[in-house]
DNA sequence: GCTGCCGGGAG
DNA sequence: CTCCCGGCAGC
């Protein structure tokens, strides 16, 4: 009893260390991961407080928080009266005209072409013209309106200052961060559904991995996990969530048709979402060949891939993968868009142009958001075989697993170690014993019995063997047993290991009939 | 004789 | 209750 108990909870501690050590490295798939360096690089980095800009003359921090640190070094020392630099004021990018640099106190007063003012701004605050160019991502290279297009997002965010060797870091959280806040609506559910489900898959991968599975009750984690284990433990991790964003978000990384790596991209976008809050658009741009179709929306441009390239198979899993490899992000300028919406096409309601991309045209496709319900498919998708099978698994072992320990709960079992699939084992061992062995002879029965001990999952009957009912007897005795019973399995030798009813001469528990 | 297990007794 | 065992009955 002890022996089982401590295995239970040696199983249950077990899984919940290796359930919960990897969430905090391993994290919901980089979720986490970027979240504690970039805690420290905060830290680190902006030995300041962000609020801290509270207490500058202007209001310009943001972009100071954007750019100043990979260029701050070459614009602290020079400004030169007269010079043009473009500073943030009054909630957009200004170009202005350095009035007075002093290097002592650190400020700048710069006179501000558009506004016919005067402000005066730390160095920090204010950025060269020329550098511009030179700032390879976030940099417009039409300082107003594009500056503004990102300028207030990054407003919204606390992007630390930038290290050079904290960039990756920084990249992956803004990007993280931006995906939730910005972008298209149908993005904006996701984030945290994405960071569950990546948990969820972690998880599961995990009990894939251990070939373990714990019981519900040992999914009480933290509260960011509590979610995904609730989604982990038998029930299936809600596929309706959000069931295409699903397919994307797991898809893509496990695709081994050597498509698209997901994280990649995903590092790769980061500025674009950045810069796309007001004056910039994303579109999406059919990649196929001699189309260049543009839509507005992924699921727009998801469907014309499917309708008229792939063909519109059912949304085979194949397809429903595949037509997110042939469109493009890309950004235009509000107006062009607006202006290429108006012809629409193949009954896409989203716009469809030639339009010219006025800015980057990313490689490869931003993670999309899923296609409303229509495409019922989500779920089934090969994204989901990662955590389907892991469902199974969650379903099936757990069950048997938890039951043979049922069965077996008064039992002290030396080695007691249900493998993956108990099934394997049982159906080895009921079909070898009864079809085999002549049922007279225990010695080898037992011996059999003995190398693979206690898997008879005790559910299981037999089914070589079909008993027929057994008629009334005169007494009510029951018809005797035809399975295997404890005592027949371990012998007389392994008494302990008989099911206690079996000790007790009592009807078998073990091996019901 | 071996086995499964009912019925009953002891603690 | 749990644990044990006498004893019946099927094989």
């Amino acid at each position: 009893m002890a022996s089982v108990l401590s295995r239970r909870l040696g199983k249950r501690s077990l899984l919940g260390a290796r359930v919960l050590g990897p969430t905090t490295s391993d994290g919901p798939s980089g979720a986490a991961q970027p979240l504690e360096p970039q805690v420290e690089l905060l830290e680190r980095a902006a030995p300041q407080p962000f609020l801290t800009y509270k207490d500058s003359s202007c209001q310009e921090q943001p972009k100071e928080v954007l750019k100043t640190p990979s260029i701050s070094g070459l614009q602290q020392v020079a400004f030169h009266p007269g010079q043009k630099v473009y500073v943030w004021y009054g909630g957009q990018e200004c170009t202005g005209l350095v009035e007075q640099h002093s290097g002592a106190e650190d400020k700048v007063t710069v006179w501000l072409l558009d506004q016919k003012l005067q402000i005066c701004c730390r160095t920090e605050e204010v950025w060269l013209a020329e550098l511009q160019g030179s700032i390879p991502q976030a940099l417009p290279t039409e300082p107003g309106a594009q500056a503004q297009a990102y300028r207030p997002v990054s407003r919204n965010i606390d992007v630390p200052k930038r290290k050079s060797d904290a960039v990756e870091m920084d990249e992956m959280m803004a990007a993280m961060v931006l995906t939730s806040l910005s972008c298209s609506p149908i993005v904006q559910s996701p984030p945290g559904a994405e960071a569950n489900f990546s948990a969820s898959r972690v998880a599961c991968d995990l009990w894939k991995e251990s070939g373990d599975v714990s019981d519900s009750g040992s999914s009480t984690t933290s509260g960011h996990w509590s979610g995904s284990s609730g989604i982990s433990t038998p029930s299936p991790p809600h596929p309706q969530a959000s069931p295409k964003y699903l397919g994307d978000a797991f898809g893509s990384p496990q695709t081994d048709n050597g498509f698209e790596t997901d994280p990649d991209p995903f590092l790769l976008d980061e500025p674009a979402p950045r810069k796309r809050k007001n004056s910039l658009k994303v579109m999406y741009k059919c990649l196929w060949p001699n189309c260049g179709k543009v839509l507005r929306s992924t699921v727009g441009i998801k469907r014309h891939v499917k309708a008229l390239h792939l063909g519109d198979t059912v949304d085979s899993d194949q397809f429903k993968r595949e037509e997110d490899f042939y469109y493009t992000e890309v950004q235009m300028k509000e107006e062009s868009a607006a202006a290429a919406a108006g012809t629409p096409t193949s009954g896409t309601p989203a716009a469809e142009s030639a339009a010219t991309p006025s800015m980057t045209s990313t490689p490869l496709t931003i993670l999309s958001p899923p296609p409303p319900k229509a495409q019922s498919s989500g779920p089934e998708h090969p994204g989901l075989e990662s955590y389907l099978p892991c469902d199974a698994l969650s379903k099936s072992a757990p069950g048997s697993f938890w039951h043979i320990q049922a069965d077996h709960a008064y039992q002290a079992l030396p080695s007691f170690q249900i493998p993956v699939s108990p099934h394997i084992y049982t159906s080895i061992s009921w079909a070898a014993a009864p079809s085999t062995a002549s049922p007279l002879s225990p010695v080898r029965s037992r011996s059999l019995s003995f190398s693979e001990p206690q898997q008879p999952p005790p559910a299981m009957k037999p089914h070589l063997l079909v008993t027929s009912p057994p008629r009334a007897q005169s007494s009510a005795r029951k018809a005797r047993g035809e399975a295997k019973k404890c005592r027949k399995v371990y012998g007389i030798e392994h008494r302990d290991q008989w099911c206690t009813a079996c000790r007790w001469k009592k009807a078998c528990q073990r091996f019901l009939d």
